[in-house]
DNA sequence: GCGGATCAC
DNA sequence: TATGGTGATCCGC
């Protein structure tokens, strides 16, 4: 489907003959930037989209501006040393030419199909929508190459060197393989992908071509071919050699020198083995999946309130396809389009994977909510809203998962503790499991792990939970940018005032020194998580019960108290329980619970066995650490708390999942640090530049009251139906050889 | 990691 | 003539 490369319309020309400007042979480059900015604002009254587009051009003639610079500046040494090393990798990339492969492309028109099933789709499980293609054309294709290698529903890519050998010894009647689609159908017979696609474009429609595997035929064919044609080399990239006089692959070949200067290395990498006629000769499987996403366009929607039920509606959707793939991922992504067509993606990476509506829509709602304020008081007037969900753990990640957790096995067992137990006495893998919730502690939690490991020389527990400590980035950066600020605000004033980001009280006159101090000693905390409580059931020693006394030197005794209920509040509310008869939900204050809890723990020492029984029994189908922990508590009839208060922005979250809640506050610290780093790109940007030249073209336009014309196939979001295009079919019948 | 851009289909 | 949706990758911070 390559009729969009070619009819890809030049909106310039376009607009300037709208405008009654087409005699400007000159192009843009001619106008002055008055008279752009002016047709800028022009397009836009008219249509937003060409206004984008021109913008979009604007930006790509200042690339080459910028690229056509830094040319003038080469010398001509610079380019003989260029020379010398691209010509020795063009020599070495000679040398590893294979002409001994075989590669067919296949190309259908599936483009009335595509449609189709846009329009229809409940039709996409069904044999008429994607049969064309795979269901019918697949199983012969497997018959040339069993590994053939399928790009899209229309596209394929096939090695049938193999197949042509053994095909020599087949009796003559046998040779002709008869193909009858519905659909045009093209091929290309090469030595390599890159040829064999080219070559699928050439007799069209329904043609077949083929490059002979000799270097003299691959040579001749690449020629006078456009590069344009080449996949890989798309609109900008053909303007920007362009501008270097590069149309064809041969004139690509001669300036290799100077490209190697200009662009990246993977870039003048990839142009010389275009010039040189070269592609990959094996069909490279796909890898595993990086992303996934959903996106929708649709006629304005200015409202907030709209925009954060599709915000969920479009997490709703991409939790069910990750459903579909068991996938689950760290980086969530918003797309946004405004009505001038502008596109911005804003993301957040958290510490532990998600994949529910509503763990994404936690994150995406707070991204979405960013941006919204950030206009406040104008609203976003989007056009298109997307999600996506990346940074899918690799297969590394999890086996490290793995060993984690089978070290924290034989850690437990090497101790005296319980777990060995679990071991003999539960199903494993739901122990397991329950061991990979685990990892979804908030940062908060792990920092105070870390830190507390990191003293307990006798509990050999470095094998729990290396990743808890790697993913605790988020705190990192924040403890950075905390001493970031800490340092400028030292160095500017010395009274300060600091506000402890963990405990939130102003630290008033107190040295720098002693507000780390305090800002450490908050971070450990005390030591009676949820999280910690079962290793301190069995392996706390007498040194850190003495450390938690001594805790907090720069406390008044008033502050400590508060600071404790505070600390408790947060600590306690990671323990999650179903309510069960034994165990009540009213009850205690949490202050009694954490007096008791605490003095109770402090008696069990030093080691106090687990019931396992009694946590299968009670717990809910998965068990995570925080469970057991409490589960340990319940045995002395303790209640337990859902309240759960986010310990960064200090507000109760009206949520009882425990996954939930540390998504949350991984994205409430993540949005702080964001808009602290905004806030200073922002100051960055209203610095004026000496020597600079401004790079700012956005060419801002009025925001008209004009109500967008509506689009013909889009629809509101809300609506379900969509205008159904006249597809009559092709019918042909098509046969290769 | 983030965000803008480019590209393919 | 005039788009939309999904996914990958690159580059410069």
């Amino acid at each position: 489907m390559d009729s969009t490369k070619e009819k890809n319309g030049n909106y310039k020309d376009d607009l300037l003959l709208r405008m009654g400007l087409n005699d400007n042979k000159a192009g843009m480059e001619g106008l002055d930037k008055d008279k752009i900015n002016k047709i800028i604002m022009e397009a836009t009254k008219g249509s937003r989209f060409y206004g984008n587009e021109l913008k979009k051009e604007k930006q790509v003639n200042q690339r080459i501006e910028n690229m056509m610079q830094q040319k003038a500046q080469i010398t001509s040494q610079q380019l003989r040393k260029a020379q010398l090393q691209v010509d020795r990798y063009a020599m070495e990339l000679e040398q590893s030419r294979d002409l001994n492969n075989t590669i067919v492309h296949i190309d259908m028109d599936a483009f009335y199909a595509a449609v189709e099933m846009r329009d229809n789709p409940e039709l996409k499980d069904k044999p008429i929508a994607v049969g064309s293609m795979s269901m019918l054309v697949k199983e012969i294709l497997a018959d040339y190459d069993p590994n053939f290698l399928a790009m899209s529903l229309d596209e394929a890519y096939l090695n049938i060197t193999k197949h042509l050998q053994e095909r020599q010894n087949w009796p003559e009647d046998k040779r002709k393989y008869f193909i009858k689609t519905g659909n045009p159908l093209e091929n290309g017979i090469a030595p390599n992908t890159m040829l064999a696609k080219v070559c699928s474009d050439k007799n069209k429609p329904n043609g077949q071509y083929q490059v002979l595997p000799n270097r003299q035929a691959v040579m001749d064919f690449i020629k006078d071919l456009p590069i344009r044609k080449v996949s890989g080399i798309g609109k900008v990239t053909e303007k920007m050699l362009k501008a270097l006089g590069i149309i064809t692959c041969t004139e690509l070949y001669q300036q290799r020198a100077l490209l190697s200067l200009l662009f990246s290395e993977t870039s003048w990498h990839h142009f010389l083995h275009i010039s040189l006629g070269l592609g990959s000769t094996h069909l490279a499987r796909d890898g595993e999946r990086k992303s996934m996403s959903v996106e929708r366009t649709f006629s304005e929607i200015s409202k907030a309130e709209e925009q954060y039920n599709l915000c969920q509606e479009l997490c709703s959707e991409l939790a069910q396809d990750l459903q579909k793939e068991g996938l689950k991922g760290r980086t969530v992504t918003i797309k946004l389009k405004n009505v001038n067509f502008e596109v911005k993606t804003r993301a957040s990476t958290v510490s532990s994977v998600v994949s529910t509506t509503e763990e994404i829509f936690a994150i995406a709602k707070e991204l979405l909510r960013t941006e919204i304020d950030a206009d406040f008081p104008h609203p976003l007037r989007l056009r298109l809203m997307g999600v996506r969900l990346s940074s899918f753990p690799n297969e590394e990640d999890k086996r490290h998962q793995q060993r984690s957790i089978i070290g924290f096995l034989q850690a437990g067992n090497q101790s005296q503790s319980a777990p060995r137990c679990i071991l003999e006495n539960t199903d494993k893998d739901q122990f397991l499991k329950s061991l990979e919730m685990s990892h979804k502690k908030s940062f908060f939690d792990k920092k105070r792990s870390e830190r507390k490991w990191s003293h307990q020389d006798t509990f050999k527990c470095e094998a729990v939970d290396k990743q808890s400590l790697q993913t605790s980035h988020s705190f990192q950066v924040l403890k950075k940018k905390m001493n970031e600020n800490l340092e400028t605000s030292e160095n500017s004033n010395n009274s300060q005032i600091f506000t402890c980001p963990i405990c939130f009280r102003e630290q008033r006159s107190i040295s720098l020194e002693a507000f780390n101090k305090h800002v450490d000693a908050c971070l450990d905390g005390p030591s009676i998580s949820g999280t910690s409580n079962m290793f301190s059931h069995s392996h706390a020693s007498s040194t850190e019960v003495n450390k938690k006394e001594n805790v907090y030197p720069s406390f008044s005794q008033s502050e400590k108290q508060d600071y404790e209920t505070h600390q408790r509040n947060s600590e306690i509310n990671f323990i999650e329980l179903p309510e069960t008869e034994d165990n009540p939900a009213k009850a205690e204050s949490v202050d009694a619970l954490s007096d008791k809890h605490s003095k109770e723990e402090c008696a069990s020492l030093p080691s106090k066995p687990f019931n396992i029984e009694k946590c299968c029994q009670n717990s809910s189908s998965t068990v995570s650490l925080e469970d057991i922990a409490s589960l340990s508590r319940q045995e002395s009839s303790q209640p337990y708390l859902q309240a759960l208060v986010c310990p960064v922005c200090n507000l109760e979250q009206k949520t009882s999942d425990l996954t939930l809640f540390n998504v949350h506050v991984d994205v409430c610290l993540n949005k702080g640090i964001i808009q602290e780093l905004r806030k200073d790109k922002v100051n960055l940007a209203n610095q004026p530049r000496e020597n600079t030249k401004s790079t700012d073209n956005s060419g801002r336009v009025q925001k008209t009251a004009t109500k967008p014309k509506r689009p013909g196939l889009m629809t509101k979001y809300s609506a379900s139906k969509k205008t159904k295009p006249n597809n009559s079919r092709h019918t042909l019948d098509v046969f290769f050889k």
